[in-house]
Parts: structure tokens; C-alpha cells; sequence
DNA sequence: TCCACTAGTTACGTTGAGGTAATTGGTTAC
DNA sequence: GTAACCAATTACCTCAACGTAACTAGTGGA
């Protein structure tokens, strides 16, 4: 008899899974990885496609992406410079949850604005 | 012929559907609804349960649910008071999205504790 | 010669998210 | 009758997140 499956909880403050969750349990994040699922792309055409990012924040995003493992960057030496950036296995894993919840609220939002106005109006 | 599915898309930034994902993909909301996923909680069982939350971000969590419809909210006129709160249909189908993030960040934990490890080491 | 192009980085100011602790209301205990 | 108690909410303050804008590098083109 063996436990090979250890005990992480994201319920527990302590635990480091919930620094992973923290992670990936964001808007700029489920986009990202969401364009990324349709194959490797460059720095601007992601700032093209995640409408309203800030340059600043979606180096960020990459950055710790690409430091949890999730993404691949790739650098040409060209010029101008040339990057690409690419969902790594791992990261493949977590494309289809989190692509999910952005079909999600596509999907339910006119159910969801609907309950908004009520409560509103309350 | 007929379009029968709006095309709301996150992508967008004026869509809002993007403001619904903002509140969905987000940390404790995953945690709210997963522990919610079990039946009906008492604030007080879900405070205990989210471990390091504070009583007023718990609270603003469970009012923004509340008003997109996902969760509705049992006032019992006791006393001590008692409210309970529980998932609706539209927040049923949210629980198995939000429950696999929970649970891909415990199951991938200590691979993404690897990577973190060697992007810092370089 | 000087500007454009790309993928950043940095500085700075503003906004919003979050924690701590006091408060409310009504009932029980002393 | 007044102090204690509990679930829940609110007031206040702090700090981190975010946006804007300026700046970098090196080459190619007008």
C-alpha cells in the first residue's frame, strides 16, 4: 500500500497549488492560453488579439506563463525582433478548462446580464 | 437563415462577456463554487473552508455571484443569524469547469514548482 | 540622415483589491 | 440590566496591480 498521490488542497493557504490556481484563475490568463491552443504566436499578434491589454501586462502574463512551464518562448534573432510564443505540453493540458470558461461567458452572459438588471433593481 | 448564437467573443474588450470572465476566471470564485459543488453552505462553513479569506472579500464574492446568478442566498430569521448559500442551475454549470482548475493546479503542482525552480535558477 | 519597425523595459501616477478591526442586532447568561 | 456572544457587514487604510508614455536596440527604407 502506497500514497502516490500527494495530498495538495487548493483550499489550504499553505498550500503551493494555490499559487498555481491564483495563476491561472485569470481573465488575461484563460485568453492567452485560449489564442495559444490555436498554435504558436508572435508578442503583437497576442496584444492584437487580447483586445484592451496593456503591453505591460501582457509581458507579465508571458513571463510567468513561461515560468510555471505552461509556454515556450522562441527568439529570432531578427530585425526587427521576432518572438514567438507557444503552449508547451503542459500547458496543452490546461487549454481545453480553461477555454471552457471563455466558451463559458460567451455562452451565458445574456442569462448573466439579464440576472444583473434584476438584482439592480432590487 | 438565421443566426441564432450572438457572437459575443471575450476577445473583445467592449464585449460583455469579458466582464463576465473577469469574475468567473478569478481565485476565489473557483474555490466558492467548487466547495459550493458539495450543497448548500453557511458563510461561516465557507470562510472556514476557503482557507485565508477575509470576511470581506467572502462576502463581496458571494454578493457579485449572487447578482450574476450563479448562487442564491437562504436568510433564516434566527439568532443568532444563519444564511446560507447555494448553487443555482446556471451555477451547477459552472461547478465541473471551475472544480477541473482547482484540481489541475493539485495535480500539476509539483511539476510547476520544477519549472519555477529552473526559470530562476538561469 | 532620420524615421519606422518590433519586443520589450522602466518610471510614474492612479485605481482597485485586500486585510484588520469595529459595528450591528437580538438573545442568552449572570 | 448589562455584559457576552455570534454571523455578517461595513469603515478605513495599505499595498499591489494596472495603464500610459517614454525609451532601448539594430537594421532597412525613404
Amino acid at each position: 500500500m502506497s500514497q502516490t498521490v500527494p495530498d495538495w488542497s487548493v483550499l489550504m493557504a499553505s498550500c503551493p497549488s494555490r499559487t498555481s490556481l491564483a495563476r491561472i484563475a485569470n481573465k488575461w490568463t484563460a485568453m492567452a492560453v485560449s489564442v495559444l491552443g490555436n498554435g504558436r504566436a508572435r508578442f503583437g499578434d497576442l496584444k492584437t488579439q487580447l483586445d484592451g491589454i496593456s503591453g505591460k501586462v501582457l509581458t507579465e502574463t508571458l513571463r510567468d506563463l513561461e515560468r510555471d512551464g505552461l509556454i515556450t518562448r522562441h527568439v529570432y534573432a531578427e530585425v526587427p525582433p521576432r518572438v514567438e510564443y507557444e503552449l508547451t505540453e503542459l500547458g496543452l493540458t490546461l487549454h481545453e478548462p480553461l477555454l471552457a470558461l471563455c466558451r463559458w461567458a460567451e455562452k451565458h452572459i445574456a442569462e448573466v446580464l439579464i440576472n444583473r438588471e434584476a438584482y439592480d433593481a432590487r
